[in-house]
DNA sequence: TCATCAATTAGATGGTTGTCGAAATGTCAA
DNA sequence: TTGACATTTCGACAACCATCTAATTGATGA
Protein backbone atom coordinates (compact mmCIF):
# COMPACT_ATOMS: atom_id res chain seq x y z
CA UNK A 1 0.00 0.00 0.00
CA UNK A 2 1.13 3.54 -0.67
CA UNK A 3 3.57 3.97 1.38
CA UNK A 4 3.04 4.19 5.45
CA UNK A 5 0.27 6.85 6.95
CA UNK A 6 -2.90 5.45 5.57
CA UNK A 7 -4.49 8.95 4.20
CA UNK A 8 -2.51 11.70 6.09
CA UNK A 9 0.63 12.96 4.87
CA UNK A 10 2.00 14.85 7.36
CA UNK A 11 2.09 14.43 11.51
CA UNK A 12 2.87 18.09 12.97
CA UNK A 13 4.99 18.08 16.47
CA UNK A 14 2.57 19.44 19.43
CA UNK A 15 4.64 22.81 18.96
CA UNK A 16 3.53 23.35 15.73
CA UNK A 17 0.00 23.12 15.94
CA UNK A 18 0.08 25.74 18.83
CA UNK A 19 1.51 28.08 16.18
CA UNK A 20 -1.02 27.37 13.52
CA UNK A 21 -4.02 27.73 15.77
CA UNK A 22 -2.29 30.66 16.73
CA UNK A 23 -1.61 32.22 13.42
CA UNK A 24 -5.09 31.35 12.22
CA UNK A 25 -6.77 33.22 14.92
CA UNK A 26 -5.85 36.44 13.82
CA UNK A 27 -7.81 38.01 10.96
CA UNK A 28 -5.57 39.85 9.13
CA UNK A 29 -3.38 36.94 9.30
CA UNK A 30 -5.92 34.82 7.87
CA UNK A 31 -6.81 37.22 5.30
CA UNK A 32 -3.10 36.89 4.58
CA UNK A 33 -2.91 33.33 3.70
CA UNK A 34 -6.23 33.30 2.03
CA UNK A 35 -4.61 35.90 -0.29
CA UNK A 36 -1.90 33.71 -0.62
CA UNK A 37 -3.70 30.52 -1.40
CA UNK A 38 -5.72 31.89 -3.89
CA UNK A 39 -3.38 31.67 -6.50
CA UNK A 40 -1.57 28.29 -7.06
CA UNK A 41 1.70 30.61 -7.98
CA UNK A 42 1.56 32.61 -4.46
CA UNK A 43 1.76 36.37 -3.90
CA UNK A 44 4.27 38.49 -3.36
CA UNK A 45 4.78 41.29 -0.52
CA UNK A 46 3.79 43.81 -2.34
CA UNK A 47 0.70 42.33 -3.83
CA UNK A 48 -0.54 42.20 -0.35
CA UNK A 49 0.03 45.40 0.50
CA UNK A 50 -2.19 46.49 -1.94
CA UNK A 51 -5.14 44.86 -0.34
CA UNK A 52 -4.04 45.09 3.56
CA UNK A 53 -4.55 48.48 4.93
CA UNK A 54 -1.60 47.92 7.08
CA UNK A 55 1.94 49.10 7.40
CA UNK A 56 4.48 46.94 5.65
CA UNK A 57 6.41 46.61 9.24
CA UNK A 58 3.19 44.90 10.40
CA UNK A 59 2.86 42.64 7.28
CA UNK A 60 6.69 41.64 7.73
CA UNK A 61 5.38 40.58 11.37
CA UNK A 62 2.34 38.89 10.03
CA UNK A 63 4.86 37.19 7.46
CA UNK A 64 7.16 35.93 9.85
CA UNK A 65 4.80 34.23 12.11
CA UNK A 66 2.82 32.21 9.34
CA UNK A 67 6.20 31.04 8.17
CA UNK A 68 7.30 30.28 11.96
CA UNK A 69 3.93 28.01 11.91
CA UNK A 70 5.36 26.43 8.49
CA UNK A 71 1.66 27.80 7.01
CA UNK A 72 3.90 28.89 4.22
CA UNK A 73 6.84 29.10 2.19
CA UNK A 74 8.89 32.13 1.65
CA UNK A 75 11.17 33.04 -1.40
CA UNK A 76 13.05 35.86 -1.60
CA UNK A 77 14.83 37.33 -4.85
CA UNK A 78 16.57 40.58 -4.93
CA UNK A 79 14.88 43.33 -2.95
CA UNK A 80 11.50 41.02 -3.05
CA UNK A 81 9.85 38.21 -1.14
CA UNK A 82 7.43 36.16 -2.74
CA UNK A 83 5.23 33.45 -0.79
CA UNK A 84 3.15 30.31 -1.17
CA UNK A 85 0.94 28.21 0.80
CA UNK A 86 2.00 25.22 2.35
CA UNK A 87 -1.33 23.32 1.59
CA UNK A 88 0.57 19.82 3.33
CA UNK A 89 0.79 21.95 6.65
CA UNK A 90 -2.73 23.48 6.57
CA UNK A 91 -4.15 19.92 5.77
CA UNK A 92 -2.30 17.61 8.37
CA UNK A 93 -3.33 20.69 10.97
CA UNK A 94 -6.81 20.12 9.56
CA UNK A 95 -6.41 16.11 9.92
CA UNK A 96 -5.35 16.80 13.62
CA UNK A 97 -8.65 18.78 14.38
CA UNK A 98 -10.71 16.37 12.97
CA UNK A 99 -9.83 13.78 15.51
CA UNK A 100 -10.77 15.79 18.80
CA UNK B 1 -29.57 10.73 -1.33
CA UNK B 2 -28.60 11.27 2.11
CA UNK B 3 -31.33 14.89 2.65
CA UNK B 4 -29.46 18.01 1.06
CA UNK B 5 -26.37 19.14 1.43
CA UNK B 6 -23.89 17.35 -0.22
CA UNK B 7 -21.40 16.86 1.92
CA UNK B 8 -21.01 19.80 4.51
CA UNK B 9 -23.93 20.08 6.64
CA UNK B 10 -23.75 23.83 8.00
CA UNK B 11 -21.97 27.68 7.00
CA UNK B 12 -21.48 29.42 9.91
CA UNK B 13 -21.12 33.01 9.88
CA UNK B 14 -17.78 35.59 9.08
CA UNK B 15 -17.91 36.04 13.24
CA UNK B 16 -18.39 32.60 14.41
CA UNK B 17 -15.47 31.65 12.51
CA UNK B 18 -13.55 34.14 14.37
CA UNK B 19 -14.87 33.55 17.33
CA UNK B 20 -13.95 29.54 16.67
CA UNK B 21 -10.95 30.60 15.34
CA UNK B 22 -9.70 32.19 19.09
CA UNK B 23 -11.27 29.45 20.93
CA UNK B 24 -9.03 27.11 19.45
CA UNK B 25 -5.70 29.29 19.62
CA UNK B 26 -5.60 28.81 23.75
CA UNK B 27 -3.93 25.35 24.38
CA UNK B 28 -5.53 25.29 27.58
CA UNK B 29 -8.92 25.67 25.69
CA UNK B 30 -8.07 23.30 23.23
CA UNK B 31 -7.26 20.54 26.24
CA UNK B 32 -10.70 21.22 28.08
CA UNK B 33 -12.71 20.71 24.23
CA UNK B 34 -10.22 17.40 23.68
CA UNK B 35 -11.52 16.37 26.79
CA UNK B 36 -15.24 17.37 26.47
CA UNK B 37 -15.00 15.62 22.68
CA UNK B 38 -13.39 12.01 24.07
CA UNK B 39 -16.55 11.00 25.29
CA UNK B 40 -19.40 11.38 23.31
CA UNK B 41 -21.54 11.97 26.24
CA UNK B 42 -19.66 14.48 26.69
CA UNK B 43 -17.84 16.00 30.44
CA UNK B 44 -19.08 18.01 33.31
CA UNK B 45 -17.52 20.91 35.04
CA UNK B 46 -15.92 18.80 37.97
CA UNK B 47 -14.68 15.99 35.66
CA UNK B 48 -13.22 19.00 34.02
CA UNK B 49 -11.73 20.46 36.87
CA UNK B 50 -9.94 17.23 38.39
CA UNK B 51 -7.69 16.94 34.85
CA UNK B 52 -6.83 20.89 34.71
CA UNK B 53 -4.76 22.89 37.04
CA UNK B 54 -6.87 25.99 36.80
CA UNK B 55 -9.14 27.80 39.27
CA UNK B 56 -12.87 27.01 38.79
CA UNK B 57 -13.10 31.18 37.84
CA UNK B 58 -10.49 30.48 34.84
CA UNK B 59 -12.65 26.84 33.88
CA UNK B 60 -15.93 29.30 33.63
CA UNK B 61 -14.48 32.07 31.52
CA UNK B 62 -13.09 29.09 28.97
CA UNK B 63 -16.18 27.21 29.36
CA UNK B 64 -18.09 30.72 28.16
CA UNK B 65 -15.60 31.24 25.28
CA UNK B 66 -16.18 28.11 24.06
CA UNK B 67 -19.73 28.03 24.37
CA UNK B 68 -20.16 31.56 22.39
CA UNK B 69 -17.59 30.24 19.56
CA UNK B 70 -20.62 27.60 18.99
CA UNK B 71 -17.81 24.31 20.06
CA UNK B 72 -19.85 23.32 22.90
CA UNK B 73 -23.57 22.78 24.11
CA UNK B 74 -24.13 23.21 27.53
CA UNK B 75 -26.78 21.41 30.10
CA UNK B 76 -27.04 23.04 32.93
CA UNK B 77 -28.75 20.96 35.58
CA UNK B 78 -29.27 21.80 39.46
CA UNK B 79 -25.57 22.93 40.55
CA UNK B 80 -24.17 21.04 37.47
CA UNK B 81 -23.06 21.93 34.34
CA UNK B 82 -22.55 19.68 31.50
CA UNK B 83 -20.38 20.26 28.19
CA UNK B 84 -21.41 18.28 24.86
CA UNK B 85 -19.04 18.90 21.68
CA UNK B 86 -20.94 20.07 19.10
CA UNK B 87 -19.05 17.87 16.01
CA UNK B 88 -21.37 19.64 13.54
CA UNK B 89 -19.98 23.27 14.50
CA UNK B 90 -15.91 21.26 14.37
CA UNK B 91 -16.80 19.96 10.95
CA UNK B 92 -17.96 23.17 9.85
CA UNK B 93 -15.22 24.84 10.94
CA UNK B 94 -12.71 22.69 9.25
CA UNK B 95 -14.86 22.44 6.29
CA UNK B 96 -14.37 25.82 5.49
CA UNK B 97 -10.65 26.20 6.68
CA UNK B 98 -10.06 23.25 3.81
CA UNK B 99 -11.13 25.69 1.11
CA UNK B 100 -8.66 28.32 1.40
C1' DT C 1 28.50 56.47 -6.53
C1' DC C 2 24.10 57.72 -5.22
C1' DA C 3 19.22 57.91 -4.92
C1' DT C 4 15.34 54.99 -4.71
C1' DC C 5 12.73 51.33 -3.53
C1' DA C 6 11.35 46.59 -0.96
C1' DA C 7 11.53 44.60 3.05
C1' DT C 8 13.04 43.96 7.90
C1' DT C 9 14.18 45.38 12.56
C1' DA C 10 13.83 48.21 16.76
C1' DG C 11 11.23 50.37 20.09
C1' DA C 12 6.94 52.15 21.84
C1' DT C 13 2.00 51.93 22.77
C1' DG C 14 -2.79 50.71 23.49
C1' DG C 15 -5.76 46.99 23.67
C1' DT C 16 -6.72 42.17 24.58
C1' DT C 17 -6.71 38.11 27.42
C1' DG C 18 -5.53 34.21 30.67
C1' DT C 19 -5.26 34.04 35.28
C1' DC C 20 -6.34 34.62 40.12
C1' DG C 21 -8.84 35.48 44.79
C1' DA C 22 -12.96 37.02 46.69
C1' DA C 23 -17.67 37.59 46.58
C1' DA C 24 -22.13 36.31 44.78
C1' DT C 25 -25.63 33.07 43.10
C1' DG C 26 -28.12 29.04 43.17
C1' DT C 27 -28.97 24.14 44.61
C1' DC C 28 -29.50 20.51 47.65
C1' DA C 29 -29.66 17.84 51.96
C1' DA C 30 -29.93 17.65 56.85
C1' DT D 1 -33.22 27.40 58.14
C1' DT D 2 -28.67 26.54 57.66
C1' DG D 3 -24.54 24.85 55.83
C1' DA D 4 -22.00 22.79 52.20
C1' DC D 5 -21.12 22.59 47.55
C1' DA D 6 -20.88 23.85 42.14
C1' DT D 7 -20.61 27.38 39.33
C1' DT D 8 -20.48 32.24 37.92
C1' DT D 9 -19.37 37.09 38.32
C1' DC D 10 -16.34 40.90 39.66
C1' DG D 11 -12.21 43.40 39.82
C1' DA D 12 -7.43 43.40 39.29
C1' DC D 13 -3.07 42.31 37.17
C1' DA D 14 0.68 40.68 34.25
C1' DA D 15 1.75 38.97 29.88
C1' DC D 16 0.98 39.02 25.20
C1' DC D 17 0.13 41.05 20.69
C1' DA D 18 -1.29 43.91 16.61
C1' DT D 19 -0.02 48.08 15.27
C1' DC D 20 2.60 52.21 14.33
C1' DT D 21 6.81 55.34 13.15
C1' DA D 22 11.57 55.63 12.49
C1' DA D 23 15.72 53.63 11.38
C1' DT D 24 18.20 49.97 8.95
C1' DT D 25 19.56 46.66 5.46
C1' DG D 26 20.05 45.26 0.96
C1' DA D 27 19.33 45.45 -4.06
C1' DT D 28 18.75 47.92 -8.41
C1' DG D 29 19.21 51.34 -11.92
C1' DA D 30 20.77 55.86 -13.41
Amino acid sequence: MAQGKSHSGKRLAEKQLKLIAKALADPRRYEILRQIGAQESGASCTDIRECQPVSAATLSHHFKELESAGLIKVARQGKFAHFKLRRDVLRAYLDHLAKI
